[in-house]
DNA sequence: CTGTTAGCGCATTCAG
DNA sequence: CTGAATGCGCTAACAG
């Protein structure tokens, strides 16, 4: 259907130049004032003419040392290039320094948001994200559990409240903060910080009743492990029967996450086996936008012929023409008081019995294709 | 413009049960199979009956382990729930299983990509990425090559050829495999992993001369950090000029990356200044999809009153009606690609000296838009 | 095939 | 304010 015509560039790899790759340790003090791996904090220590002691805390800005030593210490990390070893660091103090994150799909920028969010509260308190990608596959995350607990984490975020049922209990025994993000589950692990996808679902319902659409129809992935779009699917479908209205059509494909393409393959799908539909919700923006564009390219028009809504309040809802009515949350904050919650479990230490469900917020936003 | 309703939910945050937060060590031998990380190896050994040194040699698989031993370990350890430490073990050998990945966005599909070949090539070997995003900053860069050092990593996979003097001194003289990958670099570091952005450029206006537009235009980000768009710009005008068209329209926003959005208000503009303007090359598909989406907007018709390419063959550009011509790569294999030459530094020691750089292929993929 | 000794680089005591 | 001794959990090297 689509040509592809290609205009080659280059291939292959090619060994250019000689270098000389300066391995291992190099004490030369005529370095410049760069990284140098392979110093030691004694090192340091000599160079400065104090204790290895002195060294460590001047580094930690720790009171107990002379601003001229510490002046003077810190002098020498410069000219040297030392770096200290925080894996040593952790090591030492049984805090690694680090929280395992597990997300679906990075691909996916939805996730990438909260990411992000997870990676900058995480900063301002020296912990770094250790991140998996479960694939949206419940095996994987268990694997990952497992894996990233080896590298003992200060605490673990995981998305979602489904699990298999020995990733539950790696987490539950695992002896670290542990918050689900993401959805409300129904068996809370421990503490948890979400929306409710299934009240998402209904919420949409209960929009495209109010705009006069009767015939509703759902697109999305059917099996696998993506509980969050189930729920909305779910919610969706609840509100339908609740609301009165005819039953809704629902066409899937069977593995998370739907493409935009998908999309727009069952729009095609839809609109040939059930023409009375006036409305479709699609699982996610990118499978709306698929839905819209599959319209465009049959000469109908959204949302005169036929309204579709997404979820996510991705860019290209905004940007896309018709722009496109979805649910909004703030995905980054999201991430933001999934972090925040570890670190207060943290800095409480074993203190706070009580666990924390934190609701966030989201919002129908009414746009053109509805 | 657009009307926002919100059906509110529910906020906050609520306490809801009480629960026992089992911190700490538990050495309950009546505890399920699960990961308790308190337990040491020394545990194994005195359970098992043997010194650490033969669980340690169970552990990894070592081949001087008696069949019998190492099954009656194997079987302590899955019922204690013991998870080694890894940090403990990389700061043993001096290994840390890390290789430090820096990316300009998480948040671009295309970059996630790339980061997904990484991680599982790196996967394979036992290697665990350790992410920093740069927001497209050199300063942020050089602030994550600081940081992401103090945790040791084996190697150092970064995007792009240009640094600060200090990121780039940094990388030479942290003592580990460094690749650059994305790009070109004139001044390559160590090895690269790449294509040529101002050779897509070029090719993108070859190809848009054959198709018989000769009044080009260029949208895409101006100043900032992203190099690598201002490669594919400055091919595309270079080659205007030599293919001897008519010089070109170039609408630009200061900060990379350019949005969807951004993309439409572009092209609104260029519509405006330069309506003899037949064909538009945008940085990048999500761009050229707020450009296409403009002109739906506008009642152009695509390709017909004008031609839009874009880059990255995004999975939107082929679900995108029209769908739109692009550069393609396989974004995944780059990151692949990049692991690997990582690994075989790592496997060659310091005995290979000659810098690899490789070149990958990419095509043009012609599409409806143009 | 298995055990013993030593030490990775740092921070936590406790003495000065 | 600074220094010395000790150990985090594991593995390398060597000894049986």
């Amino acid at each position: 259907m689509v040509a592809q015509i290609c205009y080659r560039y280059h291939i292959d790899k090619v060994y250019l130049t000689q270098t000389e790759q300066t391995m291992g340790k190099s004490k030369s003090k005529t370095l410049p004032a760069i990284a140098n791996t392979g110093l030691r904090m004694q090192d340091i220590a000599d160079a400065a003419g104090v204790s290895k002691m002195t060294v460590s805390r001047a580094l930690r800005n720790d009171e107990y040392v002379s601003a001229r030593t510490r002046a003077r210490i810190q002098a020498v990390i410069d000219r040297m290039g030392y770096v200290p070893d925080q894996n040593a660091a952790g090591f030492a103090t049984g805090r690694s320094g680090f929280v395992a994150t597990l997300i679906p799909s990075i691909e996916h920028s939805i996730f990438a948001s909260t990411l992000r969010g997870i990676t900058d509260i995480l900063g301002e308190q020296g912990l770094l994200p250790l991140l998996g990608d479960t694939d949206y596959r419940l095996d994987r995350e268990e694997l990952l559990i497992e894996t990233l607990l080896k590298r003992r984490p200060e605490g673990m975020i995981v998305t979602g409240g489904k699990h298999t049922e020995r990733a539950r209990k790696l987490l539950q025994h695992a002896g670290i903060p542990v918050v689900e993000m993401w959805d409300v589950p129904e068996q809370p692990i421990a503490d948890s910080v979400g929306f409710s996808n299934h009240e998402a679902g209904r919420t949409m319902a209960r929009h495209l009743k109010d705009r006069g659409y009767r015939n509703l129809a759902f697109i999305g992935a059917a099996a696998g492990d993506d509980t969050r779009g189930a729920a909305r699917r779910q919610g969706f479908l609840d509100a339908v029967i609740e609301l009165g209205l005819n039953p809704a059509r629902v066409v899937t494909f069977d593995k998370p996450p739907i493409t935009t393409e998908q999309g727009g393959q069952a729009m095609t799908q839809l609109l040939n086996q059930s023409p009375e539909v006036d409305a479709v919700f699609c699982v996610s923006d990118p499978s709306a936008v698929g839905a819209i564009m599959q319209c465009h390219r049959l000469g109908l028009r959204v949302p005169d012929d036929i309204a579709i809504a997404g979820f996510g309040d991705f860019e290209i809802a905004r940007a896309s023409f018709p722009s496109i009515t979805t649910i909004s949350c703030d995905w980054r904050a999201l991430g933001e008081a999934a972090a925040r919650q570890i670190i207060e479990r943290l800095k409480a230490g074993d203190k706070t019995l009580s666990v924390s469900t934190t609701l966030m917020t989201f919002s129908l936003v009414h746009r053109e294709s509805t």
